[in-house]
DNA sequence: ACTGGACTCTCCTATTATGGTAAGGTTTAA
DNA sequence: TTAAACCTTACCATAATAGGAGAGTCCAGT
């Protein structure tokens, strides 16, 4: 293996995406399947390892696997309209702010209750009320 | 069957959550076994279905099957300390607190990305960019 | 040259909560 | 009586990640 070529463990390292996603992102059509060793070790060329890094990013922003997909061919495709690109992030967006909104409710809720529940020894508790109540 | 007794169809119905559900909890050991009828359907009481729209509820704002169980036999349990469930809410209104947080910032971080594309025909694309970024 | 530890391979299982389907038995209303 | 609408169990699937088992490979130190 030369230089420009790492196994998958470095490959993680370098990409902060583990060995197990990598072999799994390759079982799912993802990225495409990488050279081997006469062995059978995998090889990854730096642009692999680039590759990898982009799809670590997009995870820790939150988009879906598919949407990733979606990303990673408009990134590998020179003459993509940005519009497409933004297309796909403002969608995340949206999805982002939604949960977002769901879960601020869920909390505004709980926060409601929790502030009129005494939490100590008595066992009267309007929580335990609020999820009983039709 | 009488009056106060109902199939897993009305049980969805009245509680909100499917029949398909009811008997995953029924699986997972989270509700009782319920009684039969003499060719095997099973009957709930309106306590079985106050007890699983109790369950819809806590969903509802996002407690977990663990969290759940914890509260349902807090509510089950007439002396409880308030304190327990009052942990329970606090706890996961944390886990909210956290995930709002993170989701959040995503989304601040895309939102940026995104003023800066044009969106438009051209291909260059600060999204992809700061995708790709180190 | 040998050996042990670190690495890799594939295959299987689990997670969380929910939905679907299939094949078969039951109840109910017309 | 019969057809629709229900119920039963037993599978499989989802999304993304992690863990392990059992077997093979690579490398550094002896």
């Amino acid at each position: 293996m030369d230089t420009t070529s790492t196994n998958i463990g470095s490959a993680a390292q370098a990409s902060g995406v583990s060995a197990k996603m990598i072999r799994h992102y390759e079982a799912i059509g993802l990225i495409a399947k990488p050279a081997r060793t006469f062995s059978g070790y995998r090889t990854y060329s730096e642009r692999d390892v680039h590759t990898l890094r982009f799809i670590k990013q997009a995870r820790n922003l939150g988009f879906s696997m598919k949407q990733i997909s979606v990303l990673l061919s408009l990134w590998q495709n020179r003459t993509r309209p940005s519009r497409e690109v933004k297309s796909v992030a403002l969608q995340h967006i949206q999805e982002l702010d939604e949960k977002i909104r769901e879960m601020q409710a869920m909390k505004a809720t709980l926060e409601r209750l929790a502030r009129h529940c005494h939490g100590d020894e008595r066992p009267d508790c309007p929580i335990l009320d609020g999820l009983a109540a039709p």
